[in-house]
Formats: C-alpha cells, sequence, structure tokens
DNA sequence: CCATGAACGATACGCTATATCGTGAACTGG
DNA sequence: CCAGTTCACGATATAGCGTATCGTTCATGG
C-alpha cells in the first residue's frame, strides 16, 4: 500500500473511531498501519517483533492482543481463524456497508484477497443450512487457494 | 453412536485402509473409536486424556498428532481449522464420493454437522473465485452457527 | 483538579503443534 | 525362515498462540 492511500485509510479509521467514541491512540493506529502496509497477514508476536522494528519500542504481546481485539470490535482489522494470523480490513475507506467477510488465502504465499460476495450465492448456502437444522451467526469464509502468481508458477 | 453403527464404521475404515495398503493398528483404530462416540470435536491432548480413560493406557500427545495427521490422509478425519479440533468424517460407511466437506459448527455446544453442499453453489463460489484471479485448492468451509435446540433455547 | 474508567505493562500459565532422535514391530525378498 | 528395510510409535525438547490476573498510567469529564 501506497504512502497516499495508507495515510488516507489511518484517517478513515481515526474517523470512524471518533463516530463510535472509540480511542484511536498512537498504538491502536501502529497496530493497523502495520497490518496495512503487509503483504500477508500477520500473528499477533509477530506484529509485536515488527513494531520493534517499525517503532523502535518494543510493545507486550498482551498489549498486541488487547489492540487487536479492539479493532476487531471496530472491524478496522479480521481474523483469520484457520491461520492464527490476522489482516486489515481491505473495506476501511469503503462508503458501503460490510458485506459477508470471505478470504480468499494463498497457501503457497500467504497472500490474502478479503472479497465481497455475491448476496444471492450467500442466500443459498443460508437456506442450505437452515434445512440442516442451523442458524447461521457469523457468515465468515475461509478459503485456502492459490493466488495467479503461484498458480502460473506451479 | 450407537454400538452397532461404531463397530460397522469401524470395520468400514479398516477395509479402507486395507484397499488403500495402509494399516489400520490397534491405536488408530481407538483414536477414530473416540472421536465416533464424541458428541463435539476434539483437540489432540483431549483425545490423548480420553484415551487413558477409555483404554486405561496413556499415549503421548505426539502419537495422537500421528496418528490424526493418519487418519486425514484417509479422509477418515477431518480437522476443524477454526477450533484447532477433530472430528470424524460422517460419511465413512457411505458409498458415494466424498463432496466438498463443510461443516456447520454450533457456536454454543460445539456439535459439529457435516453436510454435503449443493454443488451448484460451489460451482458459483468457484466461479466467483476466479473471476477474482484465484484457483480454489482445498474447498473445506466452516460456518459459526446454533443449531436447533441451542436455536430455540436462546 | 480530582475521580473514574479505559488503556497499557508485567508476569505467569495453559494449550496447540512441530522437530528430532531413538526403538521396536511388521512387512518383504531372497 | 532369516535379514534388511520400512513403518509405527515413544521420549524429549522447543516454538508458537492465546488467556488470566493484577497493577499502573493516562485521558477525560464533572
Amino acid at each position: 500500500m501506497n504512502k497516499a492511500k495508507l495515510k488516507k485509510t489511518l484517517n478513515r479509521a481515526e474517523e470512524h473511531c471518533r463516530e463510535h467514541g472509540t480511542r484511536f491512540t498512537e498504538k491502536r493506529k501502529h497496530i493497523l498501519q502495520l497490518l496495512l502496509q503487509s503483504e500477508v497477514p500477520l500473528s499477533a508476536y509477530e506484529l509485536a517483533t515488527h513494531y520493534q522494528s517499525a517503532f523502535g519500542e518494543t510493545i507486550p504481546a498482551m498489549s498486541v492482543y488487547r489492540i487487536l481485539d479492539f479493532l476487531m470490535a471496530e472491524t478496522l482489522v479480521h481474523k483469520l481463524n484457520s491461520a492464527n494470523k490476522y489482516t486489515a480490513c481491505e473495506h476501511i475507506t469503503c462508503d458501503h456497508q460490510h458485506e459477508v467477510p470471505q478470504f480468499l488465502i494463498c497457501e503457497r504465499c500467504q497472500n490474502v484477497k478479503e472479497v465481497g460476495i455475491e448476496p444471492s450465492i450467500i442466500a443459498a448456502l443460508a437456506d442450505e443450512i437452515e434445512r440442516a437444522g442451523y442458524h447461521l451467526t457469523q457468515p465468515q469464509i475461509e478459503l485456502h487457494c492459490l493466488c495467479e502468481r503461484c498458480f502460473s508458477a506451479s
């Protein structure tokens, strides 16, 4: 992510927090920035290490977890359950309402793409689930794929 | 799972391994049995504990992991990535080819239902993924739901 | 300016998983 | 039937992920 886009996104995140009456502290900003700048999702401990490199001060893993919890509650960050890693929401600067988050995770390079799933497909899926006697609560889908580049290279 | 069904399933699993030229050892059989008898998915360490209770002998966690790897390779067991737990395949005694495994996980009671997803939905999903420039490799989907009972109770 | 609550630091601990080396049992070819 | 190889399993160490708890600091509003 280039510098201009980064700044714009961070500003949007700050605005988002102000609207929600929550604090977008320096540390929270830094963690979000690291995730925005990373090509791949990062674990909490990786973030702590990167934090040290990027900002010259150490941060306890505990704090990282707390900050991630905060950022997730604000839907600025998503957790990839299948990898135990975290990724910045790709729709921070979008105005539209958040759809069902669906993640395409490249098995080789770990690159992640967050896509909006076609509502009709979700509806069909929900229908199948209802017929199985279940009720969808957190419709986050994580799919393991190969990205175009890794697919071509193989 | 009742006793007759359990026995039938274990026999089918043994047959499956014989056909594949792999060994269905006593320990592997025991681990599979524990998963078949459990209402909820179990972690490797939980399996080690249950093993002790059920069969009166201890088993190292390492062995459990190796056995789980084996059972997964034989598609007798699936791993739920979002929970880091393991569950017996519900289609061991089915004759039909395995479809895309899709799991409905009850958030409250942890009960898991393995359903076969409608091929047309999968196709539509795959199509969306292709358009995003990705190529699906392991189309396992885990969805967090409430089962009928927990839904009614809330 | 002080009281309150939120954010953060520090420490400890538990669970999940892999790496590595060694041992013993089971299959296989002669 | 025996020797050699492969496979299953044991034992130990270690890394990574995450939560619990308690104490301290800091921002904010009355």
